[in-house]
DNA sequence: AGAAACCGCGTATGAGCCAA
DNA sequence: TTGGCTCATACGCGGTTTCT
């Protein structure tokens, strides 16, 4: 994070917010010792040190319930967010959708296309697993309500589904990196490799010449061709380099890993971008976009030729 | 609340075509 | 013949909806 290591010095790498996380999860707040536990797994830290960096999330976190923090308004980028909007305010989906539940009956699609969904966002994504480490696996009312605000509470399990099967699943080798890779709501780092979620990874910094999407995203399509071009691997981060999760295309969404949960966002940016750490918590020079996504995959030699 | 199914999207890759 | 570019397609991921 940043405060922290600004602070005392004593800096906390990506390893030391992995194990914090984990422990973290593993250490519910019933736990005895809870936070001697944790420090016990987090090398070179200590339980004050532990704490501290605990606090500095929780302040995060309710900067962002307060307001004090834009949440990111998905907005704008071109037509899906349309609906984005509504969305946190509830009804994103559940408005009109269950009124869907109209449809279900036939579910048919054909009376309402399905709705495309709002990406996560990684600050989101991170409030949730702050919100996971408080109320627990099923709480999802509470998460919903009190950390990620911008979803419902259907909307968190389904995330949570979604994410401990990603956890679960680990280990497979040929995995692509996913918004579910961030496993730690401090730096971003994640335990392992995280990437871009969702694909969107301009990185490849192919693809965002080319066409970032923005409208590209013709599927397949579209940027195929950047990719090749871009097989030269781009210069600095890895492959999945900027993960920019669930942009919207629209800006420059940034992502958030690396970057500590509370981001506000300026104002005038909409979604996701945060621009201005909020004063003191981010450490200056913290990437705002994301650092490198360790998951890189490798691109494999073969590829073309 | 949890799990599974469904669907859309973007990426990764392989293959083909063309120019130098 | 080699290198670069484009096309086509399979696969994985994420979000929503529905069922239990």
């Amino acid at each position: 994070m940043t405060v922290e290591e600004a602070s005392d010095g004593s800096a906390w790498s990506r390893e030391d917010d992995i194990a914090f996380e984990r422990a973290l999860a593993n250490y519910t707040d019933e736990s005895e010792q809870r936070w001697e536990k944790i420090a016990a797994d987090v090398p070179g830290k200590s339980v004050e040190q532990i704490k501290e960096h605990y606090e500095l999330l929780v302040e995060d976190v309710s900067r962002i319930e307060s307001g004090c923090v834009p949440l990111p308004a998905y907005g704008s980028p071109e037509g899906s967010n349309g609906h984005a909007c509504d969305e946190g305010g509830s009804s994103k989906k559940g408005g009109n959708s269950h009124a869907g539940e109209s449809n279900q009956g036939s579910k048919s699609k054909s009376d309402q296309e399905r709705r495309k969904g709002i990406a996560w966002t990684e600050d989101e994504h991170r409030l949730f697993l702050l919100g996971l480490d408080k109320y627990g696996k099923g709480d999802w009312r509470s998460i919903s309500r009190n950390f990620v605000v911008t979803r419902t509470p259907t909307q968190v399990a389904s995330h949570a589904q979604k994410y401990f099967i990603r956890l679960n699943s680990m280990n497979k080798d040929r995995r692509r990196s996913s918004i579910h890779d961030i496993t730690s709501v401090g730096n971003a780092d994640v335990s392992t490799p995280q990437g871009p979620i969702t694909g969107q990874n301009n990185n490849n910094s192919n693809n965002n010449n080319n066409n970032t999407t923005g409208s590209a995203a013709v599927a397949g399509g579209g940027n195929k061709s950047a990719k090749q071009a871009a097989s030269q691997p781009p210069p600095g981060p890895p492959m999945y380099g900027t993960p920019t999760i669930g942009q919207p295309v629209g800006g420059p969404l940034v992502s958030a890993v690396g970057t500590p949960v509370n981001l506000p966002a300026p104002p005038h940016m909409a979604y996701g971008v945060h621009a201005a750490p909020a004063p003191g918590s981010v450490v200056p020079g913290a990437p705002m976009n994301l650092g490198q996504m360790p998951y890189t995959m490798p691109r494999t030699p073969t590829a073309h030729r």
